[in-house]
Parts: structure tokens; C-alpha cells; sequence
DNA sequence: AGTACCACCTGACGGC
DNA sequence: TGCCGTCAGGTGGTAC
């Protein structure tokens, strides 16, 4: 769920179902979502507007509330998702609320609370706060190869790191590290000038592609890796047997075949 | 700077 | 059936 194509599909998704209606109020289920603001901050921001602007930062979807000049952020952490209802229906999981005037509801769920949802002044002051990347979307060329050739650390964590470049996770990286034919342990400073392109090339085109599939496995690509992300399954490619590798407590899914490991030997 | 581990949480799954 | 360990797409903090 929640990496840069999910909450790309988020994105849409409010936008296509909960702008420019008056909230009623709004409710908060579980106050350690707000990060040490409270329930009351959120709905004096909140009450009489109306959710308009929508923003993307890497995994933070930025909504503002007009009229007004203030923001709130949502971060999906590992299982958080929205959901625009009428009633009591999808109830499970809800932890803030977003009531309008119109009898709908637009539901914060995350069943595993690591998400969050803040009123912020705005998305720039946030980013900068956060320490923020370049968005995997966004950023150019120069500056991919750059944060490359800066880092002295394996490819699997530097992706991970939201300082160096915003949006991409655990399971991603893998995608993006397999298409590039690039073992995740390999040391980001030592790709040679076409290993760089390449990676940078299957970055956007597997983020593009995800987003395109609505960030559901089941319609990806046949040579992709997500779908068979698990030991004892085969690599869509060659059919050799997927390894997992573990960096810093998560695991990279890789096939040991089409992702030699240059550093060694 | 890079890496390793724990904490925060809940749910699913496999082995016994 | 229950219990237990392990794993899961997130970030943040500490320690080496």
C-alpha cells in the first residue's frame, strides 16, 4: 500500500471524491495519529472549510483547507488508507474522520496506527522539517546521479532513505533494483555512467507503470518482481528460485541470477 | 556516514 | 483449537 504509487492513487482517489464540500467536523478515533497536536487544533482548522488542493510529497499526501492557508498531511504508514462513505459502512479501523454537511464521511483507517494525520502551516515548512528528498517523480537526472555518487552505502538503503529521495519503500527498491538487473547490496558510488541511467530510467517507468495499474500487483507486469516477492517463488525471468537479504532489519527480494553482486569477487 | 537494532502497533500465517 | 514465533509495504531514535 502506502509507497509513492499508493499514495498517488490516494491522491485521486480524494480528489475525485471529497473536495469542496463543507466539513461538518471532524473526529478523532486515536489521538496518537495527530503527532502531538490535538483533536481540538484539528477541528477548528477543519470545521466550515472545505478540503481543496491536493499535494504530493514522496509518501506524504499534503490536502488543504479552504478558505484558509492551512494544510493537513497524511502519512499511511504501513497500512493506512482512506475511504469516502455514506453512513456507518467501512467502519473498521477508522482512526480520524473527516465529516461533511453532505451526510458523506471520509475515513482515516489504518488498522496498525504507525500512520499519521497533521494539521501543518504548509507543505514546503513540513518537507524542510522532515528533511524530505526529491521526490522519486520529480527529480532530474543530475541530481539521481549526484545522490549516487555521494553515497558510500548499498543501493537497498539508500533507497529506502527519505532524505536522499522521497517515495520509494522496501518493496520498490526491489522492483526497481530487478528491473535495473542491479543487486541490492551493490555500493551506489561505484555504478558506472550507464548503470545510472538505467536505474534511474527504471525508477519512473516502474513508479509510472504502478500508478497506472492503480498500485495493484495483480495487474502488473508479467516480468515484474512484486508479485512473486517471496522465497520459493521464481524469478518472472529466469525462473531461478528468489533470495531475501536481510539490510538494517527489512528484507530485499532479489534473484541471486539476474542480480550479481559486482562488489564481491 | 553507514549500519544495526529497538520501539511503536496489529494481523496473518505456519508449526506444534 | 490454542499458543508461539515470524513476518509485513512505515518512521524515529539510539548506539557503535
Amino acid at each position: 500500500m502506502p509507497e509513492l504509487p499508493d499514495v498517488e492513487i490516494y491522491k485521486r482517489y480524494l480528489e475525485s471524491t471529497s473536495l469542496h464540500q463543507e466539513i461538518q467536523r471532524t473526529v478523532v478515533r486515536d489521538e496518537r495519529l495527530l503527532k502531538g497536536t490535538s483533536p481540538e487544533t484539528l477541528q477548528k482548522r477543519a470545521k466550515g472549510k472545505s478540503l481543496n488542493a491536493t499535494r504530493r510529497h514522496g509518501k506524504y499526501l499534503f490536502v488543504s483547507l479552504d478558505p484558509s492557508s492551512a494544510w493537513v498531511v497524511f502519512h499511511f504508514g504501513m497500512t493506512g488508507d482512506l475511504k469516502y462513505t455514506q453512513g456507518h459502512s467501512d467502519e473498521d479501523y477508522a482512526r480520524v474522520i473527516f465529516e461533511f454537511t453532505n451526510g458523506h464521511r471520509l475515513l482515516f483507517r489504518d488498522s496498525r496506527r504507525l500512520g499519521a494525520v497533521i494539521p501543518v502551516d504548509d507543505p514546503e515548512s513540513f518537507i524542510a522539517q522532515k528533511k524530505l528528498g526529491p521526490d522519486a517523480l520529480a527529480i532530474e537526472k543530475a541530481d539521481f546521479d549526484q545522490m549516487l555518487s555521494k553515497s558510500r552505502g548499498a543501493l537497498k538503503p539508500l533507497f529506502m532513505d527519505q532524505s536522499a529521495i522521497a517515495g520509494i519503500g522496501n518493496l520498490y527498491t526491489d522492483e526497481i533494483l530487478f528491473q535495473s538487473h542491479l543487486h541490492p547490496g551493490i555500493r551506489a558510488d561505484k555504478l558506472e555512467a550507464e548503470e545510472r541511467t538505467r536505474l534511474y530510467e527504471n525508477m519512473k517507468s516502474v513508479l509510472r507503470t504502478a500508478i497506472e495499474k492503480n498500485a495493484d500487483p495483480k495487474q502488473f507486469p508479467e516480468s515484474y518482481l512484486i508479485p512473486r516477492r517471496r522465497t520459493k517463488l521464481s524469478c518472472p525471468r529466469c525462473g531461478t528460485k528468489i533470495e531475501r537479504l536481510p539490510f538494517e532489519g527489512r528484507s530485499a527480494y532479489f534473484c541471486p541470477q539476474c542480480q550479481k553482486n559486482q562488489n564481491e569477487e
